[in-house]
DNA sequence: ATAATTGTACTATCACAAGTAATACAATAA
DNA sequence: TTATTGTATTACTTGTGATAGTACAATTAT
């Protein structure tokens, strides 16, 4: 069963942090090509939520090329995951680069900047 | 006349808006220790936007010490620019950091992103 | 003194998005 | 036949952001 951690008190709607999680899990390969997607009604009883918002999520998803919807039969997880996994990565970059442009904004210097990166490793 | 550019489309609310648009300009020194604020009256109409949000905006910044009220006087940035401006540091290494750490969970090399932070300049 | 400006406080209202609830349908698989 | 699948629709609830309007007390400017 897939692990989704959801957290109510977050400004980011559930629906999106669905989204999001099986997209990292797929982009991981921990969701494998082809592989079965849980039903709608399954994850919803899973995650005890409604039906509903796991198929605004399973639209987003089936929209952003991640998974494939075939009728009464079930969803699937697309064949295209290294895409998947290259544009989950230029996505996350470019918003590294907007918090560091931010930082820079605040007139932290680079070498602070990188510093900090490799302190926390 | 302070300089805010408000974006009612995005998820974050123009009340924080207004906090970390003023907040980083006392963290800059745009606005210097003491200096007054616009009235609540006056900011509202400048932004086109009610009182009651602005007031919500000074209420957080008061409480986070970036300003000081004094009743029936007005606004004044407060004298402690130099912690304000060290605790927006902190805050947003920290989202770098996570950010980072996002990053790393997807495959991305710390090689990887210092590259692009690097090449970005 | 008078008028204007300040922050403060409250109540009521509107608008929107997220999420829920409840059904119903058609196609498929067991 | 029965259960499960995705699909679709409608209605409702809830929370939050934002607006509107009003009022008060204290201070400042005229």
């Amino acid at each position: 069963m897939i692990l989704i951690n959801l957290d109510y008190q977050a400004r980011t709607p559930i629906y999106e942090q669905i989204v999001s999680t099986i997209e990292r899990y797929v982009a991981l390969g921990v969701l494998t090509p082809n592989e079965q997607m849980p039903s709608i009604r399954e994850l919803a009883a899973n995650l005890g939520i409604n039906p509903n918002t796991v198929k605004k999520a399973y639209d987003i998803l089936e929209h952003k090329k991640v998974i494939t919807t075939i009728s009464t039969k079930g969803t699937f997880v697309s064949n295209q995951t290294i895409e998947v996994l290259e544009n989950k990565k230029q996505e996350e970059l470019e918003r590294l680069v907007n918090q560091v442009e931010l930082l820079k904004n605040l007139g932290v210097t680079q070498e602070e900047i990188l510093a900090s990166i490799k302190e926390k490793k």
